[in-house]
DNA sequence: TTGTAGGCGTTATCAG
DNA sequence: CTGATAACGCCTACAA
């Protein structure tokens, strides 16, 4: 059908006008004679007449595009988040882009060369579990594009970020798991160069050093994904085990329901003969039986702050100089696979 | 840092020559100098020179951006549809703009305004489920924008489709229950006026109907949407029926797993008191106690397809006039939250 | 109150 | 082999 776009300049030729006086018109300008705006309003309405983005990128220098980086988008977790972003940035005159790494460099590396290509205006990201060095990141910085952190911290990159303390979440499930009676506390961690599977760790250390449980070696086994598949075997060594664990923290719900379905067709009970405890708090995560304990974190709320602060930048002066560092705390809810306290 | 984007002028001021040169040796056009290539390549790369898409959308009208329109980008259903459309259009010079519509159809209608304001080149559509005029979508195809359909039929439109036999999939698991004995059996479905929900209908009361098994109405109860929490409710009338039925179709599997949990509060036992089974098969269901039965989708491809049908649109030769309707085929998959045969 | 001209970055056409 | 020019659609000084 009727390929070309309505221009302009189809509408000043119409009337007899110029484009400049059409252009005014069709923003109001104080200038312009009632009756003119009127006639350019409504032959503007008739004709389907929308402004060119395109040439107005080019005269502004500004694409209105935010390009977002993920590993994934099939998961709750990021799906949640990025709900989050785009309730906030639907507001705006900003569209995104939302590219996923599939959790390797290089095509995160990719991605950012394609977001320096089409010329987006800010930039969120997530990075991979593989991502180690950080030279395609400072280049979109030193192009004076805004960058905001979330959920996965970047070290190295001073830029704004958006966290939740990890730390404290593993600490808070251990430290309940020991206080419930668990003696023997294994954990399943995630790929150890991301952020998240170091503190979820690090709180899992001190918790147990805290208590004065000894660490044992054979009780820390680290996946290399986060999928249910990733935590069988993981599962089974544990689970093997001559000194087998009473209880496993997992790094996040996928993992820890790996462990639940591996101790049952064991015939073990939970939580009786072993506590299980994840993080994330995916929505079925309640539905199992046992009822899975976990840790939950504000996945929205960390979409939409992380949003708030890019647009800031955008939008906002450009004197706001000072890098913003924003830490969630997360919160442990207790179900079914953990013994009562 | 270094706000403005080098240009093909500033590299042919810095060494020369006209812009046009420029442009032509960075398209190795072949009718320029050797050396002249060389060093226009060298500084282009030197300066860190991106060509301005925006500049080129302008000359080509032609903003190689797709639109993406889907319900909710949370369920690994339409997650993984998402996936395998960007595993397709990643190795093409087009970008996806995803959009929830989060099933309401006056957000649909204002993502389509947004789409047609930024230009986008195709359209990818799942529509809402409180979608029943088409006319948006209309105007999108009299502007000339190719659209694909997918997942959920889109009545009136004329346009390309993917979709799946529902009918049939669902025909298929009601069949299987009453091989397997069971006798009465009631369907926990979805909004009525998506095509998706009224064949999985469709395909349960044929199901009953071929096999002499009379249709009860307090068998059928439609649940208002797709989650856990939707499904709770129609599951306890169901449950609660003094003529309790002995197997329970559920039009995905979030429903099909809070049947499951509202059966095993009631200390049914699973699959002998009381068959379950879904659709979707969702990564977790395999996890449950019972694995829960369910049918399954071909959600990467039908995202794959689905891309592929639009990039021929739009990259192809634009005398491809038929319109195609490509239905994929389900599949049963039998666990144990339905007896065995 | 309205029109003209120039420019945003790039490419295609025509001319040399 | 290379340069000038026009055009894509829009906006904004400047001029009238």
């Amino acid at each position: 059908m009727s390929k070309r776009r309505v221009t302009i300049t189809d509408i000043a030729e119409k009337l007899n006008i110029s484009a400049s006086t059409v252009s005014r018109a069709l923003h109001n300008h104080p200038a312009i004679k009632k009756e003119t705006k009127k006639a350019v309003q409504k032959l503007a309405k008739k004709l389907n007449y929308y402004p060119n983005q395109q040439a107005l990128s080019l005269l502004h220098k500004k694409t209105n595009l935010i390009g977002i980086i993920i590993p994934e988008i099939t998961s709750h977790f990021f799906s949640s988040i990025i709900t989050g972003i785009q309730d906030i940035i639907v507001d705006t005159d900003y569209n995104v882009i939302i590219s996923p790494t599939d959790e390797s460099y290089e095509n995160e590396v990719a991605i950012v060369e394609n977001f320096i290509k089409i010329g987006i205006d800010g930039l969120l990201v997530s990075p991979s579990s593989s991502t180690k060095k950080i030279k395609h990141f400072k280049k979109i910085k030193k192009r004076g594009i805004p960058i905001v952190v979330f959920d996965r911290d970047c070290p190295g990159l001073k830029v704004d970020k958006v966290l939740v303390d990890d730390y404290d979440g593993a600490l808070q499930a251990v430290e309940y798991l020991i206080k419930s009676g668990c003696k023997s506390i294994a954990h399943i961690g995630g790929p150890l160069n991301l952020s998240t599977s170091k503190h979820r760790l690090d709180g899992y250390l001190d918790a147990l050093r805290k208590n004065n449980i000894p660490v044992k070696e054979e009780y820390i086994i680290h996946a290399t994904g986060f999928l249910h598949e990733d935590g069988i075997l993981p599962s089974r060594s544990l689970l093997n085990l001559k000194d087998r664990p009473d209880a496993i923290f997992a790094v996040n719900d996928c993992l820890a329901i790996a462990a639940m379905h591996e101790a049952k067709k064991l015939n073990f009970s939970i939580p009786n003969d072993i506590s299980i405890i994840g993080f994330d708090d995916e929505p079925h995560s309640s539905y199992f039986t046992p009822a899975l304990s976990t840790i939950w974190q504000p996945v929205y709320s960390i979409g939409m702050l992380s949003a708030r602060i890019l647009l800031s930048h955008l939008e906002g002066s450009e004197n706001a100089p000072k890098i913003r560092r924003e830490i969630f705390k997360s919160e442990l809810i207790i179900r079914a696979s953990s013994r009562n306290i």
